[in-house]
DNA sequence: TCTTGTGAATAGGTTCACAGCA
DNA sequence: TGCTGTGAACCTATTCACAAGA
């Protein structure tokens, strides 16, 4: 398989989820383009990539189309896939990400939450196992974590994270208003609301 | 003022938070390599686009470097160039967003929740006013609110972004697990975490 | 006629490498 | 010597434009 572009890869998530939620058995690449905003040029070559063959001059069959990217990506939701992931302060919104995030069809798994609060993970009602902050390197390993949504207080972000990156976390969501100094393997996604906000009028 | 790439704007917006968090007076961009992980010289080029010229042979003046930025992008704190924006959606999630988005020192400002349980909205305490979904357009339209957070069940995301979309917003920060489909003058960020750790794997 | 797939052209950013200043 | 600022070279991605398949 070709080596894909960053950036195709960018789309390919957000196409692969597209193509989850369409209704449609075919789709062009005018469709695609309309829906994405994406040039319809760019979406062939995108598709192209992948190696298909399987549209020609007819449009695309949609479940070929996203399984294939899942498979180039490595992003489907066999087991064999899974990674282990773990939300980090169960402040009002460690605890709202814990009830209402859904991973189901994803390649990720929400394993355990974490807090330094030990009475409030006691009283806690949640599906997810819940370990006190004081257990984060044990059970990092022994439940193979491999990612982390850090929603900790701004104060703690850097030393959390810091303490994330030591037990072998590959990235980290960052929720707090922190932008984190890590070693530059670790993945970092900023999703701070004020952040992405800032973000969008900057464009 | 030289038009700004909008690969170096993105960079921006991360150095401007960097340079506000670091306690440093002097900065240079060999350390902001190491802090931010982009390469030394592409960092040179960024800062060269704001025409400071305050640097030469001593390193970034801190303070000056972030002014420029902020005043490049737009993105002071200002009462000026405030924007207005609204939660949509006060489930675990959205009322969690609400109790904990601090848009202290940044340019925006939470003027509004807005839920369809009218039961919940005169219940639930909170600093910022709450709103019947009914009141949706009015408010919007009164308050002046330009960007709005989507935190609604992914059944409701598309009609909902859809009627803020025809309200006048220009951007959506979108929490569900749905891919929008929208005019492309409307910003929309992804902000779903199984989507946004899915691009973390992809890269 | 509609659509894909793709060489070739173009545009856009990054990185190099060094002149110039303190 | 240690730093910035920047032409020039390089590299990467997007877009054009069209051949070819259904």
């Amino acid at each position: 398989m070709k080596q894909i572009p960053s950036p195709s890869k960018k789309r390919f998530v957000t196409l692969a989820r597209l193509l989850a939620q369409t209704s449609q058995k075919k789709i062009t690449s005018v469709e695609l383009a309309a829906l994405t905003g994406w040039g319809e040029a760019t979406i062939r070559r995108d598709i192209s990539l992948l190696e298909l063959h399987n549209g020609v001059s007819n449009g695309y069959d949609v479940e070929i189309v996203r399984a294939a990217i899942c498979a180039a990506l490595n992003i489907g939701e066999e087991k064999s896939l899974k990674h282990n992931c773990c939300i980090v302060g169960l402040g009002k919104l460690g605890e709202a990400l814990l009830a209402s995030s859904s991973f189901t069809s994803t390649p990720f798994e929400l394993v355990a939450g974490f807090d330094t609060n030990v009475n409030k993970i006691e009283i806690m009602k949640s599906a997810v196992p819940l370990f006190p902050t004081l257990d984060l390197e044990s059970k990092i390993r022994s439940l193979k974590i491999e990612y982390a949504v850090l929603a900790v207080p701004d104060e703690k972000a850097q030393f959390m994270a810091d303490r994330l990156a030591s037990y072998g976390i590959k990235g980290i969501v960052n929720y707090t208003n922190v932008i984190l100094n890590l070693d530059k393997k670790i993945r970092v996604e900023n999703v701070n609301t004020a952040f992405v906000l800032t973000g969008m009028i900057a464009e």
